[in-house]
DNA sequence: TATTGTTATACTCTATAACTATA
DNA sequence: TATAGTTATAGAGTATAACAATA
């Protein structure tokens, strides 16, 4: 099989994105959570009263996907909303989610080491600078979009 | 903005592969290819002969699906099919799918260029085999699923 | 005017199941 | 029995537009 894609950063890093991804969905599975939802717990248990927009804007999810991802977890009880104005909710996790947030976070260790021990240990110490450096133009996309 | 995503290379896998594939599918605008169409074109350019399914075995598109986007470019007249043995047909690229390619490698290379001029100088060497690493446990997952 | 949050909706991508015809 | 190709369908994930309430 002659691979014409073999050496395109995009074609690799889109193989990696979804394979990594399903892995770390299947993982998640027995907390019944989505990985959106795992990642919104764990940016709101670090950064308590952080609104829904603001988290939106770091994981890249458009304020109308937003609501029906806190609403749901509001509704499990794992977060908790007060108001900061009239119109901004600030979300904070609660006891029950701060015990979920451990097991997410085991998860996510897990999953963080298996992803690294693939890489030859050679190569290890790049990954994040690496792959922080081809996610710095994200702000152009947000603009046109 | 405290971030408790910002060393894990899933999330930044996931986020760097969206934006990437994102400008990608607008530089294929021009040409009305959807990344899947200008990929499988470039497969069967440079294996002629192949069917369907080992494309999709390779890009990881589920035969269901394959036979759309095939469909798509006979009727375009990218390629042609013709019968290998009763159930296989092998794909091959016309003259006029040729030029096509011919845009969609400038395109793909221009690309290509601008992620791998998005990492620091003594970082590059590092992006195809780093990525290539990643992807290399695809299998496991294509035989769960 | 700009922003938060919401609803409704559409579109793309991906997944599953069932079927035929061939090997 | 296993594989190639097809159809239909369902489910995520994502995108757009419009609206009310508030800054």
């Amino acid at each position: 099989m002659n691979n014409p894609l073999a050496d395109h950063p995009g074609f690799l890093l889109r193989g990696a994105a979804r394979y990594w991804t399903t892995l770390l969905s299947r993982r998640l599975l027995p907390l019944n959570l989505s990985v959106t939802e795992a990642s919104i717990l764990m940016v709101i248990h670090h950064n308590p009263g952080i609104s829904q927009v603001a988290i939106g804007r770091f994981l890249n999810v458009q304020r109308a996907n937003m609501a029906p991802l806190v609403h749901s977890l509001l509704q499990h009880g794992w977060i908790h909303a007060f108001k900061v104005d009239g119109r901004t909710q600030g979300l904070g996790v609660t006891d029950e989610g701060k015990r979920l947030v451990g097991h997410i976070e085991t998860v996510f260790g897990d999953h963080r080491r298996d992803i690294l021990s693939a890489v030859p240990e050679d190569m290890r110490a790049f990954v994040i600078p690496l792959l922080s450096a081809m996610v710095t133009h994200e702000e152009i996309l947000n603009q046109v979009s």
